[in-house]
DNA sequence: CTGAAAGCGCTTACAG
DNA sequence: CTGAAAGCGCTTACAG
């Protein structure tokens, strides 16, 4: 079913009354073909709008020139982002990309992991699921070993205990201080955190720093402000609702991204609490929703190409079998819009 | 590079004391094995983690079991809403995607599809780009042509006169009709058309649709009122502020897309005009954002799933050679949100 | 049931 | 510069 035709370096070489390796040279390139002959191939390659099997040069050559890319769920403006730009860099080194969507299921990972192994991915970039876990499992700690004996790989925002892979990320903690910096800045004395997972290393991460920043800048805040059930908008929604029936709430809400972000402030909106007079709220990824979901909202951003181009730089450098730096990070900066301001002391 | 290991089935018939044609019995299973030797080769096989090379496989079989996806833009939620969809279905008939953005280049385009017949992918799906031209170029139709030779194909959402494809569409028009079916019922006799691009055929079918419906209603719409500059938010801005100069204003406007709509929105609010008691808006595509941003744009839903379905039931099936119809059309529906509403003659 | 052989479509040392 | 040969790692008729 491949090829309907089924042209092969073969007819052409026959056709043209030169050896396959001649065509091969032509088609490769690297070897000089003399003239009466390079053109006759060169004709009956247009002429059948032949295209060399890469699978079988591959086979031969030991390389794909294919990555593949594992993530949680393409759906979500944080992976899409990222996708393109590190589609984008990969294409610019002549590989292409296999997406793999997980679909937030460790077994389904496990699949494409095995999957891309064994259509000899040159290489893999891992994003979110089990990298993120943070307390994995033996079965996925060893999973990703086992992987790793067979291909080299990057991991993109997260890591794993016992797995000695090479990663990038993005610092999210400083992320998180500038926002504080930005809230305390403004007058916000109390503080809450809403959003994520417990568990989830990309949540623990900040609401550790989270604490540790509130308390040594003195600020107060509760553990009831720091209320995580999930990723998306609907999360944010009832993260925020969750605030609202306290008795004391804070002036200012970090939420763990945009999504959350979105859904605090509509259920804010919904109880009558203006963003951000009332109330104000930070996102984190800074995706197009950030910019453009009324009033904007204050969110941190990746460096979403800086991101991307370290990403496939190491991988592609690991592939050559260069050493690389074990782990690369990429500076996080805040874009401020109109979701956070001054706080009126009364 | 692609295995550091690079154990094969040799090595395994080697230790195993078989030869390798059993080695490939046990690993494809299609022919029994006997016990002593089936799980000493087993054995090996766990201990050495052992993978198939599926290029080799796929060079024998002439079947890679790869599919190709191309699209514009994997950021546009209604293009990463359909490739999930679409990725599950293949999944579950035992193919892997390959992702390819065009980055709305045509040549980028071009480059992708021969790269995905060089890398022998089974079928590809091919979204938006030049299918969506509603005068392409002949080169543009060339290469399609020349890409159809060598493997099978199925556009969704577009066609190419010229080109003898197979197609899935969701029916556009029909959401065009049943979304003035709604406004015209809310009391509205003026309504305008925002966004999307002259010379895209998903543009001109819309347009087309509507002034056909708005005619036959008896509904009086002037030209001024449709403006088309993009697909992006700030497309919808650009297009809403164009309407917002105008001395006579529709109450009503349809947009291309949820971006448009939400664009159109966010100018109308800027300039005082409330949605919907000022004007009503309605976005296509039902994207999450149709949902969740305020008010909540009623927009005409794709089916993503039964679309996705249809997809690659097609593309299978001519993958294994069977007739398939050569356009299926999936129905659309409208999701009614809280951006439309009655107009009140003055 | 199982092994030896051929073949999938390429590329590259190796000799000329 | 160019051809014959070997080899990339599998799978499947083909004989036993």
């Amino acid at each position: 079913m491949m090829k309907k035709d089924g042209v092969t370096i073969y007819q052409i070489a026959k056709e043209a009354n030169v050896s396959p390796a001649t065509v091969s040279r032509v088609l490769t390139g690297k070897t000089n073909v003399r003239e009466p002959a390079k053109s006759r191939v060169q004709a009956l390659i247009n002429k059948y709008n032949f295209k060399p099997n890469v699978m079988a040069r591959s086979l031969y050559l030991k390389q794909s020139k294919m990555l593949g890319i594992i993530l949680p769920d393409i759906d979500h403006p944080f992976y899409s982002m990222i996708v393109k730009e590190l589609e984008r860099q990969a294409l610019e080194k002549g590989y292409t990309c296999l997406l793999c969507n997980s679909m937030q299921s460790f077994s389904i990972e496990q699949n494409y992991l095995e999957n891309l192994i064994s259509r000899q991915v040159d290489g893999i970039v891992f994003l979110g699921g089990r990298i993120n876990q943070t307390h994995p499992t033996e079965e996925l700690v060893n999973g990703m070993n086992e992987a790793l004996q067979h291909v080299p790989m990057v991991l993109v925002n997260g890591k794993m205990e016992g797995v000695e892979a090479h990663t990038v990320r993005t610092d999210e903690a400083n992320g998180v201080r500038r926002l504080i910096d930005l809230l305390y800045n403004h007058g916000h004395q109390t503080i809450g955190l809403l959003g994520g997972e417990v568990g989830v290393s990309s949540t623990d991460e900040k609401v550790s720093v989270f604490r540790e920043t509130m308390e040594q800048k003195g600020l107060t805040f509760k553990e009831r402000w720091i209320h995580s059930s999930g990723y998306s908008i609907e999360a944010g929604e009832r993260d925020a609702m969750h605030l609202i029936h306290l008795d004391e709430r804070p002036t200012a809400v970090l939420c763990i991204n945009d999504f959350v972000a979105i859904g605090a402030m509509k259920m804010f909106k919904k109880f009558g609490l203006k963003v951000p007079g009332d109330i104000s709220v930070t996102g984190f990824d800074d995706t197009y929703l950030a910019e453009h979901f009324p009033p904007g909202v204050t969110s941190v951003n990746h460096n979403y190409r800086k991101l991307a181009k370290k990403t496939i730089e190491t991988l592609v450098g690991l592939i050559h079998s260069e050493d690389q730096v074990k782990e690369s990070v990429i500076p996080t900066y805040v874009t401020v819009r109109h979701s956070c301001e001054e706080w009126q002391h009364d």
